[in-house]
DNA sequence: TCAATAATATACCTAACGGTATATTATAAA
DNA sequence: TTTATAATATACCGTTAGGTATATTATTGA
């Protein structure tokens, strides 16, 4: 089926050609079924079916499976990040931001079940022996993660809001361990206790072991 | 290929028929493919190659596919839990039984990876949204895991080796979350960095938090 | 308006999928 | 040793997999 009505997007962005825009549509579409069943129980007839657009359409903008699997989680991945800055931001105190984050964690399962689930725990799992592409992009994800987490914390204590004695790298690791214990937990027993009572436990953590 | 062989097991199992050693044997070979790959990247060729049977000696032991993985994984975390089991009896001490428990995660990777990773971590995240039999198993784990670990802790509270101020059920599923969490990340990032390090958290927390 | 080209649909490829009916062989009971 | 049955191998089923060549349509620039 071939459609035409494309105007209305391209007047909104002028710049970008009607592949561009297809491509964005397809990976928008796949990325939280990619997210969700994981790269080898997603089918191309899966993405035939939730696009409308033929295998045609599909192979025109992406060279095969993998290579749409990881723009997909690219996309997932960038977005949440953004989302995820956008929260830390709401202060200027690094000790204020990383409670951003236990807060922004609080209400990730309703968030990130948008996304098909956490891309970065269900990416890493089923990438890990699979598909050596993918967690790579995984790992590059959550180094990013937890570089970003220890500048604040080393500005925390430049800004003498955290003790000297605490190594930034080492809490920051804690904290993302944490989080994603916490996330498939949720997830797997469909319980959000495990969210919201490890980022209390992470808030006490900061209370407690970080804060001066 | 048909083999004549047996009778050497035979021997030392002199009650198992032919079909239930073939079983056994059938679902040790499988169990680590399916914990390591999933489901649904797991074909019946995987399966037959490993074993060297045919597909005759498959469908003729297990009802389908699903059948196989959830036994194998049904096999594979008894034999984990037994393991554990053994570890924490090592002392009759409730707090020393938990101290016993990071013990045991903290040379978890080395003895995880023989069983083509942790089966609680990967089948969870697999048969999110993919299997709901597989998952509900899954769960049962982690909820007998869970109830073994706040029984523990009463203990500890019953020997006046623990704080009565404590939540036994909190405390168990904070260890399971942090547990899990550092499962993944010594697995995405192939570093056993975050295995150690949480353990060692886990029993600051026991040392801090829950100890008398 | 018309040609050139970009983008998508269609039809098809081979290989692999899970599963099964049946033939063949191994084992057990007499 | 023979016969009944349990267990496994073989050959095959229809379907779906990922991927591609080519036809068709949309869009662009002159």
């Amino acid at each position: 089926m071939y459609y035409t009505n494309w105007y209305i997007l391209y007047i909104f962005a002028p710049m970008t050609t009607k592949a561009e825009l297809t491509s964005q549509f397809i990976l928008e579409t796949v990325a939280p079924i990619f997210n969700k069943h994981g790269y080898s129980a997603t089918s191309m007839n899966d993405i035939t079916n939730a696009t409308g657009l033929t295998k045609g359409a599909i192979y025109g903008n992406f060279k095969n499976k993998e290579d749409l699997a990881i723009a997909a989680f690219k996309l997932t991945v960038r977005n949440l990040l953004k989302r995820i800055a956008e929260h830390i931001n709401l202060s200027d105190s690094p000790i204020q931001k990383l409670f951003l984050i236990s807060d922004f964690y609080r209400n990730y399962y309703n968030y990130s079940k948008e996304l098909g689930g956490c891309p970065v725990l269900n990416i890493g799992v089923d990438a890990n022996n699979q598909n050596t592409l993918l967690l790579e992009k995984v790992k590059v994800v959550i180094e990013k993660i937890q570089d970003q987490v220890a500048t604040i914390i080393e500005n925390g204590i430049e800004a003498g809001e955290i003790s000297t004695e605490i190594n930034a790298m080492q809490y920051a690791k804690r904290i993302d361990t944490m989080i994603q214990g916490a996330v498939f937990m949720t997830y797997t027993m469909e319980d959000e206790f495990y969210l919201k009572d490890t980022m209390n436990q992470i808030d006490q953590m900061i209370h407690n072991e970080l804060k001066l």
